[in-house]
DNA sequence: TTAGTAGCGTTTTTT
DNA sequence: ACGCTACTAA
């Protein structure tokens, strides 16, 4: 707590000039780097800067060396940008300070000491499509049945489970103890098929996200040589956005930290949007019981938003219940209006962003780089990329289908994979016959059989047919010969690769697999080849960066591999300089921008319709929309559009809550001011509309209705709370009008609903039957506890929850 | 037994 | 507009 009396050669002769500049709690925050800490920060509230110049004051005023700093950070980007800063203030010194997300830095120590624990060097990371292949596999030995037991839903409890560093054994046990026999039942299943899962991973050499941390956790705890050696190195832990780590990292970060307790752990509880990924925001808690004598600073300041969207953001984040009250204020100025569009189709959305923003930089008040359109799913990135194309606009795509996960990037990786480890069954198994070479289904499965019955890796199986074929022998596994010659021609192939791997780079080493193994010929032979050529050389690109594998070189395939596994950023190369951009809610976290469009403003997007059956689900939403408006630092955008294209919202939308949660006083809505009569015209329902030519946002009365509204926008008046109010309700095109108000706006009062009793069982879309355990509040706020077999307990929302008597 | 195709259902967020 | 499954032709 005494700050001053505990850090280290306080700077003589006044305050050090790294303090300039900073306000008091932010200088407390600087200045207190002995001990526990944790600093609660707002958004905007200069979190990254405190943290660059914490690190920055402790090597450059405490006789910090920067090697005994390690910062986790939440994204390879996020340590990136870190390095950017801290360079600026550091110089060449900030290189030797580590930075990495958990999972990189959980590989770096298990590629180093692993081997204590019965790891290989070489072990293969599965990601998610990896590890439910290997699931699969799993499931089908331990017989249950994919369609019972969806391997996704499987795949999460696991997950779940290894976030709280829970083995099967511990979730059999845990399963076992319940006194729900339904429930237990599920676990229990999920708890054998994990076992197998683990044996499965372990015969392969490969481990999946999940057990980076876990068995870093254990190296940790099981060798204290190692754990001390550690103590030594890092003496400085710092963990950024720590409201999304989980249980399991919590933990490493406890055993990383020596008897010294430097850790420094920074975070806000209102934007926590990681809890579906096992993120606990428990962790926040524990750490004040854990370190009861923690410095404690909190960040309430805002430097980067206008009051108006401050105030905004705040309206909306205080309608969740689970939350401490946390005051955010700024000396901004007010600044414009928010700004409500309500389109009538996605295009329509799109067209009109796109336009808003060339329209934003024709201004001169800002450029295309300034301005970013978020969105909740992926799916809506589509429309505005047509849109930027159509108009010309450059962009940048963040994100999106992930470059690592396109089929063919995925292919020539698990070839390489299987080079590097030959154990690694998921990525042979992907590859195997890809290209198409002869061996199919039953070959492929007769492999399998063998292997597993003669305790062999398939690709050890493989290596038997190739020998045997070698010496003229008959072949061991029951195949065609063609489908034998297939098997052993492969197996020489990936030897040889193997072989090459020691003295080629992984570019040529690349180059020499997609030859050999006749991916290349087929990719080019392909209709939309050459798109998927164009891909392949942008990983070859990456590849030159790696030279050969060597004895222990460093940098050779494993690292390669190491980095496709676990950096996803892959646009963070052509960060071209003034270009839009396209990015989800969950990736805007942590950055900034002067204009800021939130799209899809909808009921069933944000909140999305998978989202809003719990209230914690939903309150985890609203935090997500909290993060979106607090990237905007001088001008917000709601968007909205009547219809939409996917599922969940039917066709016709519903306007999102979160808009009924904006304060009225500083919106504008320009969409009102337009003549009556424009807007059919401009935004009718005509279908043919997606066919006209670019030309279209410039002139035509579009244009026109958009010009219209820009005086309003301009001198940022808010528009009256009622019109505001009345346009959300559907003041709009009848014949939409009475689409919306036939589903939205019953005329009768709507029935009274009958509560439901404890111990009634309900059906539920998603989660299937259950057994209503508790029921609390009424009316609206009626809350039910159900156990779900399938999903366990969940508090759901009665008037939310599409739930059915059964 | 394999390869190619037609039709199916399906769509959150990511280290 | 996407991937997976089931079917059919070879």
């Amino acid at each position: 707590m005494d700050i001053g009396a505990t850090h280290p050669e306080p700077p003589a002769g006044g305050a050090p000039a790294i303090l300039q500049g900073l306000n008091e709690p932010q200088q407390q925050a600087v200045l207190a780097t002995e001990g526990p800490l944790l600093i609660i920060a707002g958004p905007g509230s200069g979190k990254t800067r405190v943290i660059t110049h914490r690190i920055a004051y402790m090597v450059g005023e405490c006789d910090v060396r920067p090697w005994q700093i390690l910062a986790v950070t939440f994204t390879n980007k996020a340590a990136r940008e870190m390095r950017e800063r801290l360079d600026r203030l550091l110089l060449s010194r900030s290189q030797d300070v580590t930075m990495g997300t958990f999972h990189a830095v959980c590989a770096r120590i298990l590629r180093r000491h692993g081997e204590r624990v019965g790891l290989d060097r070489n072990f293969t990371i599965y990601d998610q499509d990896d590890q439910i292949d290997a699931l699969k596999s799993a499931m089908q030995l331990a017989d249950v049945d994919v369609k019972r037991y969806p391997p996704r839903a499987v795949l999460s409890r696991i997950s779940a489970a290894k976030s709280v560093l829970q083995d099967s054994q511990a979730m059999a046990r845990a399963a076992y103890d319940s006194d729900d026999e339904y429930g237990a039942h599920w676990i229990d299943t999920c708890a054998r098929v994990y076992r197998y899962y683990e044996e499965a991973l372990s015969r392969q050499n490969a481990l999946d996200f999940d057990d980076l941390l876990v068995r870093t956790t254990h190296l940790l705890e099981r060798d204290a040589e190692v754990q001390a050696q550690y103590h030594q190195r890092y003496r400085y832990l710092l963990i950024d956005e720590f409201q999304d780590t989980n249980v399991a990292q919590y933990r490493l970060a406890q055993l990383l930290t020596g008897p010294h307790r430097n850790l420094c752990v920074v975070g806000d509880p209102d934007q926590s949007i990681y809890a579906w990924r096992n993120a606990d925001i428990g962790n926040i808690l524990s750490f004040q019981s854990d370190y009861p004598n923690a410095t404690v600073v909190s960040l309430g300041q805002n430097y980067r938003s206008t009051k108006n969207i401050l105030h905004a953001a705040d309206s909306v984040i205080s309608k969740n219940t689970e939350r401490i009250d946390h005051q955010l204020f700024t000396d901004n100025p007010t600044g414009d209006a928010v700004t409500l569009h309500e389109a009538f189709s996605e295009e329509d959305e799109a067209l009109w962003a796109v336009d808003e923003v060339s329209r934003l930089s024709r201004t001169g008040r800002f450029r295309n780089g300034d301005c970013a359109i978020m969105y909740r799913i992926n799916a809506q990135s589509r429309a505005f990329e047509d849109q930027c194309m159509r108009q010309g606009i450059p962009y940048r795509l963040v994100g999106g289908v992930r470059f690592y996960h396109r089929k063919e990037i995925k292919d020539a990786v698990c070839y390489l994979r299987v080079v590097f480890n030959p154990d690694d069954e998921v990525s042979l198994q992907r590859v195997i016959n890809q290209p198409p070479r002869g061996l199919g289904a039953k070959s492929v499965q007769q492999l399998t059989a063998y292997a597993a019955r003669r305790g062999l890796t398939s690709r050890q199986a493989m290596r038997e047919v190739a020998a045997a074929r070698a010496e003229k022998l008959t072949c061991p596994i029951e195949v065609t010969a063609r489908a034998a010659r297939a098997m052993a021609d492969l197996s020489v192939t990936l030897d040889r690769l193997t072989e090459a791997s020691r003295e080629l780079g992984v570019a040529d080493l690349l180059d020499r697999a997609l030859d050999m193994t006749g991916l290349a010929k087929h990719m080019n032979a392909q209709d939309d080849g050459d798109e998927r050529w164009e891909n392949i050389l942008e990983l070859r690109g990456l590849a030159e960066d790696y030279g050969p594998s060597g004895n222990d070189t460093p940098d050779g395939l494993g690292a390669f591999l190491e980095r496709v596994s676990l950096v996803s950023d892959v646009d963070a190369y052509e960060q071209s300089e003034d270009s839009l951009t396209l990015i989800t809610l969950h990736q805007a976290k942590g950055l900034e921008f002067p204009v800021v469009m939130m799209a899809g403003m909808e009921e069933g997007l944000l909140p999305h319709s998978r989202s809003m059956d719990t209230l914690a689900e939903v309150e985890e939403e609203r935090r997500l929309c909290y993060v979106g408006m607090t990237r905007a630092k001088e001008r917000l955008y709601l968007l909205r559009s009547f219809r939409r294209r996917y599922p969940s919202t039917g066709g016709v939308t519903l306007p999102s809550r979160f808009l009924e949660e904006l304060p009225e006083d500083v919106l504008a809505s320009p969409a009102l001011d337009r003549p009556p009569g424009s807007r059919a015209d401009s935004h009718g329902l005509n279908p043919s509309r997606s066919s006209r030519n670019a030309d279209v946002g410039i002139g035509g009365s579009y244009g026109q209705a958009r010009r219209a509204s820009r005086t309003r926008l301009g001198d940022g008046a808010g528009t009256g709370g009622d019109a505001t109010r009345g346009r959300l309700r559907g003041n709009i095109d009848e014949r939409l009008t009475e689409w919306t108000s036939s589903r939205r706006a019953p005329a009768e009062p709507e029935p009274e609903r009958v509560p439901l009793t404890v111990g009634e069982i309900v059906r539920h879309p998603t989660f299937g039957e259950g057994v209503v355990q508790d029921v609390e509040g009424s009316g609206d706020m009626e809350q039910v506890t159900v156990n779900f077999p399938g999903a366990g307990l969940k508090r759901l929302l009665a008037s939310l929850a599409r739930l059915e008597r059964g």
